[in-house]
DNA sequence: ATTATATTTCAAAAATATTTGAAAATTCAA
DNA sequence: TTGAATTTTCAAATATTTTTGAAATATAAT
């Protein structure tokens, strides 16, 4: 396999791998990229790259740094931006978490507390199942929530570690 | 807050929150639906209370039996068939698990395995950078992969339960 | 202050994904 | 078997998401 066929493989399949998990294509072309990238990226060298538009690539740039998982560098003399990816694997699964737990899982913990609390006054089995049912996926999406946390706090923290060796 | 208007606004958010996910609008909307049903539902019943065709009922309600997360159930004397979801939700959560592993990870591994290993001849500083990148994901994702696994194993094991609380 | 370079915005176009509905296939009671 | 009830299939229609590209905005060197 020669490189470029190789490094192609790879962005392909990672932006396959993360439109199934609900990040547009091109944003996950764009972090392979810069994940494999020894040297910091401009727009340019993107654009070219993985055939975009130049507003593709800025709108997705900016997803990408919202998230907290790229940066922008500046080099001296240049005027243009450059990028370079979060290449610290563990940092990277942290701050992906935080940032779906905040997006996704935060607000459907809000409505699932209301609507399991919220229904007054019926007391028809409909009514009552529901109660109990919501009120468990509460009490479960919070509990896996709460996990995440956890787990992402592991690094400093020792007994995580161990947990980490049991686990294997 | 009626019950109706809080059913509602349950399937509602369980299906937004599905397509961020990557499941379908109509397919989390259905599970929302027999998770808090508590008698098994006929597709007429789901077309009815979602307003979806028949067409799309059918696909959906194919799609979450493949998941393994909601089952056909058989009354006598009737003669179309009900489904039931899975509401043991630790067991719904291993089988969800299971299922992204295996349609998103583990091919994601391959490619991971290939690229990382693939690229020979090729000396450039590049091609290096490359490889050590590439092997390093496939280290990370394979230790997540290995903990999902080692967590959905949890309910049997003692120690896993030790773990839960320490986590609390 | 002017101009050249770089980035962002956003409406329209293109690409993808989902949904419909009617025809085909299946199932089972008579 | 036959045929009514039920489910599945899939091409076409709809809806949604992503991408483009050109105009607007921003930035910084002269």
């Amino acid at each position: 396999m020669e490189f470029n066929e190789a490094k192609n493989k790879f962005v392909q399949t990672w932006g396959a791998l993360g439109s199934q998990w609900g990040i547009n294509k091109t944003m996950a072309q764009i972090h392979a990229l810069l994940m494999v990238s020894p040297e910091p990226l401009s727009m340019e060298d993107i654009m070219e790259e993985l055939q975009i538009s130049r507003g593709n690539a800025s709108m997705n740039l900016r997803a990408l740094m919202d998230w907290g998982i790229i940066y922008k560098e500046y080099k001296p003399g240049e005027r243009k931006e450059f990028f370079i990816a979060e290449k610290d694997l563990d940092e990277l699964a942290v701050k992906i978490a935080q940032e779906r737990s905040k997006r996704e899982i935060k607000p459907a913990l809000k409505v699932l507390k209301d609507v399991s609390t919220g229904v007054k006054e019926d007391k028809s089995k409909e009514a009552k199942h529901f109660a109990e049912q919501t009120s468990k996926l509460y009490d479960f999406v919070l509990k896996a929530d709460n996990m995440i946390e956890k787990v992402t706090e592991m690094k400093e923290n020792w007994i995580s570690r161990l947990v980490m060796k049991i686990m294997k």
